[in-house]
DNA sequence: CGCCACTTTGAGTAGTGTCAATGCTGGTGG
DNA sequence: CCACCAGCATTGACACTACTCAAAGTGGCG
């Protein structure tokens, strides 16, 4: 199996589109029916929206669940008076709005920051199938267990690191996983939204990407940076076991 | 060291416990067959830890997934120089490592605040109930989806919150859903813990817990605090609409 | 060309962290 | 029983990070 997600083998077996959505890929082939998946794709709807476009507000009353093949979509929420954090960036993939199995609202907006190709599914469409397909069930706990992981990851940046930090664990967590050493990374967020997703302001980010620029640790440009050593980053993390300064005095004696 | 798996098997329907696990409670018991349950319960091991003692650490391989029966416990990580978060205290009925589905080693150390009562389960044996059972699935799945909610919380609060509105919001925490006005809320945490959590240090938890105190907001104590008027501390919280002078700015014109 | 959004840079300061000293409490052992 | 100790909490003085306010630079687009 393995079979790439692209669209290449894709014997569109039935009416519906298998194999085109993140929600049927590669682990779920072997333990649906091609019957079972089709009946999965009826309930699917392909929907598309644009950069900026606003796929559903903070309160909203839930109604589906997106699954993204596409683009980059970000997460944020905000207090009453208007501050605002983001959450993370779902990208292509992932599965968006899981949150709304535990009822009430939508616990955050979701924007999209490209262009965005998603199959949506009512979610009581999908509390169906998952009672009669353990295999997505499967997909969704990883996904779930995934996402807060991740999170977790963003509690301990927010709590513990300084803007330096902050910004260069940020700048990191660019870098695909296979590391092509000197490309210039695509970077979506513009400086006031890496400031409201490091709990900082536009300025301060600014600032520290300026240092790491005249350091020669990055170079930046319009949309992308290039990181051309990834070690000098690793240093200023925090992560990477030294730091001149932290905020927080550590507690280890 | 750590644990003293008491064994014990008591009780009801069967060789098994059924009605006495976190895994197994009410919204089960529609969807399982009580030998579907016997047969979960034999999986199931009662595990018991005191105060202080740790369940597991971060990084370790995991092995097993718990469901917390009585008491509560601490989930921390940290970086490599020692400084260290909260992410989030599990308290009775709720399922504790079910991150580990992703795969790789437990994202954090939990300690256990209070004695404690659990089950624990293999997780590939739970991953075979998993597969059998929508049912269990599907539960997995809201306490997964609360989780990353209260992590979401967590992330907007640390990214957005001054300390006052930290420390107040974490104070309104407490007060469980059925209000009773003027009782002592129990409180576990240090002011190094809270500090831990709310990404403050523990001087500054403990400043504003004694302005809060000289206004007459709170009463505190060894062990517990009063909040005889909630809405003094909403009004502080900056989730109740009003706030003096946010840390952020806060980005509507 | 001029407007607008985004970014950069500077000067000043509020809010927290840091360091240090003291007080309080509960447990331990002489 | 009390003296001692260790851990936690409080308080003060000070330092410094990151925020605030302000202004100017940059680049895209009608």
């Amino acid at each position: 199996m393995a079979n790439k997600p692209t669209d290449s083998l894709t014997t569109p077996m039935c009416a519906c589109q298998i194999n085109t959505c993140a929600l049927c890929e590669e682990q779920l082939h072997s333990s649906l029916t091609t019957a079972q998946m089709c009946q999965i794709h009826e309930k699917l709807i392909r929907v598309t929206y644009s950069e900026h476009e606003i796929l559903f507000h903070e309160g909203e009353s839930p109604s589906c669940l997106f699954a993204l093949r596409a683009g980059q979509v970000k997460l944020t929420t905000s207090l009453p008076d208007g501050r605002q954090q983001i959450l993370r960036v779902a990208v292509a993939g992932q599965l968006l709005g899981l949150e709304i199995f535990k009822g009430g609202h939508y616990p955050f907006t979701a924007e999209a920051l490209t262009d965005i190709v998603a199959c949506k599914i009512h979610h009581r469409d999908l509390q169906q199938i998952l009672a009669a397909n353990a295999g997505v069930s499967w997909r969704v706990i990883q996904s779930l267990s995934q996402e807060l992981d991740r999170a977790d990851i963003l509690i301990r940046d927010l709590g513990l690191k300084t803007a330096q930090e902050k910004v260069s664990g940020f700048l990191l967590s660019l870098i695909p996983k296979r590391v092509n050493g000197n490309d210039a990374l695509p970077l979506l967020l513009s400086r006031r939204e890496m400031a409201e997703m490091l709990g900082l302001t536009e300025e301060t980010v600014s600032r520290v990407m300026a240092e790491f620029h005249r350091n020669k640790i990055i170079e930046t440009g319009k949309g992308f940076v290039r990181i051309p050593n990834p070690k000098e980053l690793e240093k200023l993390t925090g992560v990477g076991s030294n730091l001149p300064s932290g905020r927080n005095r550590s507690p280890s004696e």
